[in-house]
DNA sequence: CCTCCTAGATAGTGATACTGTCCACGTAGA
DNA sequence: TCTACGTGGACAGTATCACTATCTAGGAGG
């Protein structure tokens, strides 16, 4: 197909599939002649997947070129999985590295957990040890690992259940595609869905409160 | 304390203080004079407060501005935090309007959870409908409400915990303080475990798995 | 043959969130 | 009293991001 047609079929503008073919987001078409070039059923999908990383998900399009590259990471599929961890994690919010006790938090929580599968240079690790300092910055003391827990034992249900649904059938890019679709559209979800459930549940305790 | 002092404490540019003043983030100071303003421990608290939602919950200025128009909300505190959720609602990812279909799964998600108490006219209801039909035009199956039972179950989970964990003796506006920083922070501390989590447990399925 | 589309290069746009400059003036320390 | 530095206020400038538009030369297809 032309790339007006794979525009139509899409619904992403011409000059926006260009735009992702120069950053190398979408691999170049068939080329048959230097005027013309043939495009497929493969660029209809990774357009469909990158326009819901950027729209549902936020990705920016740096993360998506990472995720791109990890893509081609060679290894057990748990491997490919860790290294696009790395690509989807935004970067640590604070540039400076913080104090190095908040580092040590962070990483206590993950052991804590006994997800001692992690990489030791996780940008995860960087990333929770970075709003930790942030927040800590705030509230003076750096809440204590204890009022984490919960969340743990949440990340840790959610991350089980995915892995568990994770289609078996599919080839390497596949099950690379379907962790990284499902990792952003259920953060997204769950976000709302939290925002409505925590509208819901302040009614019990504060429908009648008129404090102040 | 002079705007110096108050950019030293903080560590917000003087510069960016003014425009939060210019933006009516930060409420004005005590202007003694026409050449010389007092600023308090209130500007310093807000400063923190403005600086953790920009950076560790990504809340762009804008919906920092709706915050501010929330926390005037009269009635009771249950009132407030509805207004304040829409506040920090993202505005939906995509423009049109969705197909009413999509909209009504929304809704029956809503009512399957049990969240009677949440209004008509949430934009977060929008925002799950708008989520859903971005999905939905990916993967052909608009993703039925099954698979996202699940997560309904977390998001009231999470939402009953931090209900209930909100400090009963702050007063209105503190109460909202804890309620907003809470929500981002441990909407980013959640997602930043889930990738930790997901990359322990993709060991057990996949670390052999060479498929391909 | 003529019109439309294409590849490829490059430049421009709009939104967001600051950041920098300028000025006249006033405050505080010497 | 003198003076250098800090201030409020207005406004212009900047950086980044993610596109979007324009232009050129030329080939495809009716």
């Amino acid at each position: 197909m032309r790339i007006s047609e794979l525009s139509e079929q899409t619904g992403v503008p011409v000059a926006t599939i260009k735009y992702y073919l120069r950053e190398g987001l979408l691999p170049e078409g068939d080329k048959r002649t230097p005027r013309l070039t043939e495009y497929d059923e493969r660029h209809v999908r990774r357009l469909g997947l990158l326009r819901i990383l950027r729209d549902v998900g936020d990705v920016p399009v740096d993360g998506l070129k990472r995720l791109v590259a990890a893509s081609e990471t060679r290894g057990s599929v748990h491997d490919l999985f860790a290294v696009a961890a790395d690509a989807l994690a935004p970067t640590p919010p604070a540039a400076g590295p913080g104090r190095p006790e908040t580092r040590a938090m962070a990483d206590a929580i993950i052991q804590q957990a006994g997800w001692d599968r992690v990489r030791e240079d996780s940008v995860d690790r960087d990333n929770l040890a970075a709003t930790l300092e942030l927040v800590g910055a705030f509230e003076t003391h750096p809440r204590d690992p204890a009022e984490i827990a919960p969340y743990v034992a949440m990340a840790d249900q959610l991350a089980r259940h995915e892995i568990a649904n994770l289609d078996g059938r599919k080839d390497r890019l596949g099950l690379l595609e379907e962790m990284v679709v499902g990792q952003v559209v259920f953060a997204t979800v769950l976000t709302t869905l939290r925002r409505l459930a925590e509208e819901h549940h302040s009614h019990e305790r504060f429908a009648e409160d008129q404090r102040d």
